[in-house]
DNA sequence: CATAATCCTATAAAATCTATGGGATTAAAA
DNA sequence: TTTTAATCCCATAGATTTTATAGGATTATG
């Protein structure tokens, strides 16, 4: 299950993404839209600035505007900057691997196989969708 | 990611099931092999005994053993037993469907097709492996 | 009756998730 | 220059889930 700041990320940077380009929009309309807690949204909106996805405006007539295209922001990046690893276990994840304690030889391990399957079916996806194909 | 829960239990049942036909084992040494917490894993087997995969004998002697058998266990059955939801959100969740607050219409909702191809697809995978496959 | 295993309930410790508060900063408009 | 309205930033609180652990009850064997 995916946390629901992830589903918060997605949903706010499509949400950008359908706007004209560099228009602006505030946390507190995306908030209420879509209804996301506002303070909750703002830190994740400013994860989203930060890692270069979208870009923002202070004070009067400011707000967020989408900086990457929509057609280059693939859902696998978002979500690993939102959520961490999309493998089911450390052990097999390309981006956040981390060694099994409890697991001499990968090799010899029981689930390894059936894990690896598991990330290159959820990856296929995640890889090959872009923001630009959830606008719609 | 899946909990250590549900990595153990599929270990610890993959176990079980690579023994002779009724052959018992003690929590304690499975613990050993499996690099399992024992007082962690004797709540595991408990589950799966009370879910109806394992059998146990109390006292000198006992041990776990199989009761169903290994090509008649999915690893849908029991990720959903230890786990919980195999879906990414639970809006689109087979067996634990929860609407989710901030969602009037599904229909509408800009990652909800996103997420049923990505159950799918572990589904897919999950359904039609069986606790018989992963014992080589 | 001693021993060795599971059974059962409670709970504690740690980690993670889901926010919330409050003020600082910035920019536009009045 | 002042007011207003937005993001920025840091701290932290509350809730939930995960990961165990403790300790005794129960049961079966020899």
């Amino acid at each position: 299950m995916i946390s629901k700041k992830t589903k918060y990320g997605l949903k706010a940077l499509i949400h950008v993404a359908r706007l004209g380009y560099q228009e602006r929009v505030h946390i507190a309309a995306i908030a209420e839209k879509e209804s996301i807690p506002r303070k909750f949204l703002e830190s994740i909106m400013l994860e989203l600035r930060k890692a270069g996805y979208l870009a923002s405006r202070k004070g009067k007539g400011g707000g967020y505007y989408l900086l990457k295209k929509p057609d280059k922001i693939s859902i696998s990046e978002i979500y690993r900057l939102l959520e961490g690893p999309i493998a089911p276990v450390p052990c097999v994840s390309l981006n956040f691997y981390e060694k099994c304690e409890d697991c001499d030889d990968e090799a010899k391990c029981t689930i390894h196989l059936l894990m690896v399957q598991v990330r290159d079916r959820i990856l296929s996806i995640y890889n090959n969708t872009f923001i630009s194909d959830l606008i719609n």
